[in-house]
DNA sequence: CCGTTTACTTGACTCGTTCAAGAATGCACG
DNA sequence: CGTGCATTCTTGAACGAGTCAAGTAAACGG
């Protein structure tokens, strides 16, 4: 059992009740970036056989809430979450396999950038989503070799 | 009945069937940017009360497919449909209301910024979203005042 | 005009997520 | 170091956007 004080720490900073489920999402976030509901529920369950899917939604939400964690949402993918909060961030999104990962924010801190044209809306936050192929997708192109541009699904 | 000649060139443009429910779909979203699919059934069956939900899914998948039109999908929201494509422009989403605004590119075209490490990725597209408040939420807070930067549900 | 291909209708179904009611647990306070 | 209250977790049902599948209708090239 590693240590988790840091993480419980971290809940009570957030004054949030320190309970085992949360320990535990905490804990598997930080070793899997970017994982779906069901990826953090099974990696849970490795621990704390008994928790309910609903009880890591719960988890999830209130720890998203409190700024604990990061809900990312990319076109045709269910929610993911990551630990790695307050640095504004962006993501590299592969079109094919789904594949996400890291990029520093290019500008500095958020919002790193400023619309042309604000609308009259108070902007707190931009979000960048990189779309491409990653190494491995563009190596080997799973159909089309040509025309990467096209919206094409790899969600089947 | 507006002329619609210029979207049949459009769809014949794209090698697509024209069709009356895909007139009707873009004709509908030329008048009404960032519609859900939803408010596009809605819209359509004004003027042809007999489409079927999946003939409006079908139409939006192949036109999306095709690039006449473009699918943005910001968190919490359902999927949502524009006709204004080609220029890469970018949105501003209220956390609030969910309202959504235009953004012309503040940089040029696509990609049309470059991730500063691309871990092996070839990029085609940077998607920006732009969140804040809309000048109605920001003038009369919904709750609270103050705390804007914090994760709040405006979902719902 | 005819036949093939593509699109649309109908209706059932999936899956991520949420709702609701009751049991269990964390924790502030005495 | 109990005890009580608020919060969180369990259980199980429900919801809704979107998809699948089979059959009918409509484009459009010949």
């Amino acid at each position: 059992m590693p240590p988790t004080e840091d993480l419980e720490l971290a809940l009570r900073g957030a004054a949030l009740r320190v309970t085992r489920p949360r320990l535990a999402v905490l804990d598997v976030l930080r070793g899997h970036a970017h994982a779906t509901t069901d990826e953090v529920l099974n990696d849970v369950r490795d621990r704390l056989p008994e928790v309910s899917h609903q009880a890591v939604y719960d988890v999830l939400r209130a720890l998203t809430a409190a700024g604990l964690v990061r809900r990312i949402e990319p076109q045709g993918s269910v929610a993911r979450y990551e630990v790695r909060v307050g640095d504004n961030h962006h993501h590299l999104v592969c079109r094919s396999c789904g594949t996400i990962a890291d990029v520093d924010c290019a500008v500095g801190s958020a919002p790193c950038l400023t619309p042309a044209e604000d609308h009259g809306f108070v902007v707190d936050e931009a979000e960048v989503i990189y779309w491409g192929l990653c190494r491995a997708c563009s190596a080997a192109p799973p159909v089309l070799p040509t025309l990467v541009t096209t919206p094409e699904r790899g969600t089947r």
